[in-house]
DNA sequence: GGCCCCCTTTACGTTTACGTCAACGTCAGG
DNA sequence: CCTGACGTTGACGTAAACGTAAAGGGGGCC
């Protein structure tokens, strides 16, 4: 028997409201079980959770979040679905590479500035001593 | 005199329409020069389109966006805002950094998906021929 | 003159991703 | 038995990021 866990707790871990984490059923993005009335989550739905709070960093969409996670339940018997997988696979990891050219750009840029603002300072802090 | 841009015409170059670019004027995004009524855009708020369109790609909100523009525009005379400068680009390459890592993540992922299910597919094609 | 294309403002509509509040059940502790 | 923590559904609210439609001005060209 493995762990499970309470929706406050899955809050307080990932940090969202439990609100939120029942937000992201209706969207179809968790299934926990029932006891009850209550939630109950598993393992899986808390890497589940784990998936989509970094989805959410990346600036997916929930709906874009869904069809990926989507992806790691394929059926692998069937192989149409297995084809269709690796080009929702491919897709993805385009448009990763796509950001992460994104952010080096970006990054570099920040250096940039950032040096330029740097010696900047430096100067006026020589000027200050100087008048000093 | 260097080149100057119809609102159209950014629209058309950067696929969005006429009535975003509009709106990121009202948030404060862009501020282009009026010759009558019309906007004329300088070479710098195409620049500056180019990077609001590059932050939306990351997942950044047009406010975070509108905050990083700013800094390209800051006073370099007033030492004290210089200082918060080099902050909010410490704390910008931050998440840039930690965006990577999640991307490098996911990319992994991706990668042992595609490959465990690629060589699926290929054992499901021999199975195939050696039926035939 | 008529048509087309470009531009303008104003204003209401829409989608996404939740927040907030109401109204209620359940169970443990004092 | 009462309180307090935790849970539920349902409904309405809201902020962001635009879309869309209305109503109009101005210029070019055939």
């Amino acid at each position: 028997m493995s762990k499970t866990y309470g929706i406050a707790e899955l809050a307080r871990e990932f940090d969202v409201t439990t609100r939120t984490i029942r937000f992201y059923e209706d969207k179809g993005l968790l299934a926990p079980v029932r006891e009850g009335q209550r939630r109950v989550y598993a393992p899986r739905d808390r890497v589940r959770l784990r998936l989509i709070m970094r989805g959410k960093r990346l600036g997916f969409s929930l709906e874009e979040i869904r069809q990926l996670i989507d992806l790691y339940d394929v059926d692998p018997s069937e192989v149409t679905q297995l084809k269709h997988f690796l080009d929702k696979i491919h897709e993805h990891k385009e448009t990763l590479v796509d950001q992460q050219k994104d952010i080096a750009e970006t990054l570099a840029e920040m250096e940039r500035i950032e040096a330029q603002c740097s010696s900047l300072l430096s100067e006026k802090q020589k000027k200050r001593k100087t008048a000093n």
